[in-house]
DNA sequence: CTGAAAGCGCTTACAG
DNA sequence: CTGAAAGCGCTTACAG
């Protein structure tokens, strides 16, 4: 491979010429800048990204730090994975996967490595470890999920009370009364999964403040549980005309489940529900809904990790993606 | 941070010697060694991985090509790019995340800035432009995938062949004479997806070796597409008893298409299926069948990758998984 | 067994 | 506007 001294040798000029013209500086002028570019095309010369990194302290690289909880294991990994990549490739920085089953551990060699000029701590829990040595060493980071305390780190998320409202409202303004609220598992809420934390309490909320009642029916992941948990509320006496849904296993298996008891959308029953977008485009779901916006919370999360990283003494944002409703006519009057 | 010098002094050593006790050679007095240990720690020292890397031109880091084929971006992604990971940090690689959508765009940036020692291109097709590259420079790299011409890169794949035989023969050895061979679209095989050709050829093979007859439905992805095309094949008179998935999305759906038409399995039909494990992890997919095995492929490709890295020279090697039958109980003789 | 020196490929003041 | 020099934090022959 050539070197800057190679391009310098071979367009007559000193090495740092070469590298105020690799480095965009003014000040070369026109002339000089056109034989160092002729130069670096007839060697195809490549600046070595560590050697930069050694002298500039800036690696220019991005780690990821993938959490693990066997539960959640989600299509939408690869979705945040890739559209982080995609942002932080427009703001000029590589990622670096990090994926060590102890995200504590992971982020400190990060750190204490120094590959990385900062980090992207995927799917934040309430009170995650991860938080810890980032907090204790100002390390540059960004949560994606917004706990109650982001320990005075950078944290963006999709308004999930904000899509909850937007839901529960939709139902309410077309005379719903009760629904039936098909949620998450009780032990996510206890593992601290903020998003569902979030969507939950907004929603009773919303539903509250707008003389609405929420019949909570929490459903397992499994395809089975799902199915049947689904199937028995569906058919019971006196069940809601409404189903407020946040359980993307249980979204996934709602077309088929209504479809066993023979109930249409949205004649026999309105639903709306809070998903990812990976999900959606499987599925193809047919109902009105708010989705997950991995690329806009990804992009703002680069954008803050980023700036950041140039001021590490700015005062911590946390940062709220807004979610909007998309309608697929799956809501109608109570019957 | 501290550097090799701080803990030198430290020690009361020479930089030459922190490096030594660093690499682990031998021939540093154990008590020598010691001092210097016990300066890495007070000072909590960690080397700086793009220093070594700029001095041993080795950047212990392997870029992952991530390939895009919208038809195709699969929940298996993210179990691909976790395992590589894991893997990778087993030998002592970092893996760096590479999705410009211009795949071969892509590798040639990553030779050309010398980020990596070498390149994993995920999910190969034949023709892959993304090899062009690769074969041009002899950068070490090693294809997931195995295509026809592998351009004297490495590969790694399951056997989809072996797995295609294994699931025939299991038809074959209680008694069906005839089984529909649910299929990808034929844009798929045409795309060049080495896995679906190599399936089908084997399939195809295998059933005629044993005098057995494939009725091919090829099943489009979408959920609409899929459950209408599969409804239609299972009420069709003179159906076979048995069927052959080679399809996700079909596969996924099944159960509901045979509870919707009120088959039973295997007392009505017999399935059998190749499907990716993470598939066969969301749906619990109750058919025997030959999974995917991300974790050993992907172990199997970082270890040719590094062996490739350290002896650029030897021959090319195309290395094939053995599948394996997970019996579920999904098969039974014909009627 | 340990240390002094050179070098990896860049960037960045600082002269001129 | 351009060049010579020092330095980023390591490793690696080479002396001793």
């Amino acid at each position: 491979m050539a070197t800057i001294g190679d391009v310098a040798r071979e367009a007559g000029v000193s090495r740092s010429t070469v590298s105020a013209v690799l480095n965009g500086r003014k000040l070369v002028l026109p002339e000089t800048r056109g034989r160092v570019e002729a130069a670096i095309a007839k060697l195809s010369f490549s600046v070595n990204a560590g050697a930069r990194a050694l002298a500039t302290a800036r690696t220019m690289t991005l780690g990821v730090v993938v959490r693990f909880h066997e539960a959640e294991f989600s299509p939408a990994l690869a979705t945040y994975l890739v559209a982080l990549s995609d942002a932080a490739r427009e703001s000029g920085y590589s990622v670096m996967l990090l994926t060590e089953a102890d995200g504590e551990a992971a982020v400190r060699s990060a750190i204490a490595g120094r590959r990385v000029d900062g980090l992207v701590l995927l799917n934040v829990v309430e009170d995650d470890p991860r938080m810890e040595p980032i907090a204790a060493s100002g390390f540059p980071a960004v949560l994606i999920g917004m706990p109650q305390d982001t320990r005075g780190i950078d944290a963006v998320d999709l308004d999930f009370a904000a899509g909850a409202r937007l839901l529960v409202d939709h139902l309410a303004e077309v005379g719903h009364r009760r629904a039936t609220f098909v949620r998450w598992p009780d032990d996510l809420y206890a593992a601290g999964s903020t998003y569902a934390i979030r969507f939950a309490a907004a929603a009773r909320e919303q539903a509250s403040g707008r003389g609405m009642t929420l019949e909570e029916v929490p459903c397992a992941v499994g395809p089975e549980q799902v199915r049947s948990a689904l199937g028995e509320e569906l058919l019971r006496r006196e069940a809601p005309g409404a189903l407020l849904v946040h359980n993307d296993a249980a979204v996934a298996m709602l077309p088929f489940a209504l479809h066993d008891v023979g109930l249409r959308v949205p004649a026999d029953r309105s639903v709306v529900s809070l998903h990812s977008a990976e999900l959606a485009r499987l599925y193809a779901l047919p109902f009105t809904s708010v989705e997950s916006e991995p690329e806009a919370v990804v992009h703002t999360a680069v954008e803050l990790l980023v700036r950041r990283i140039d001021a590490p003494d700015e005062v911590p944002v946390a940062r709220l993606v807004a979610p909007h409703l998309e309608r697929r006519d799956s809501v109608a009057p109570p019957a």
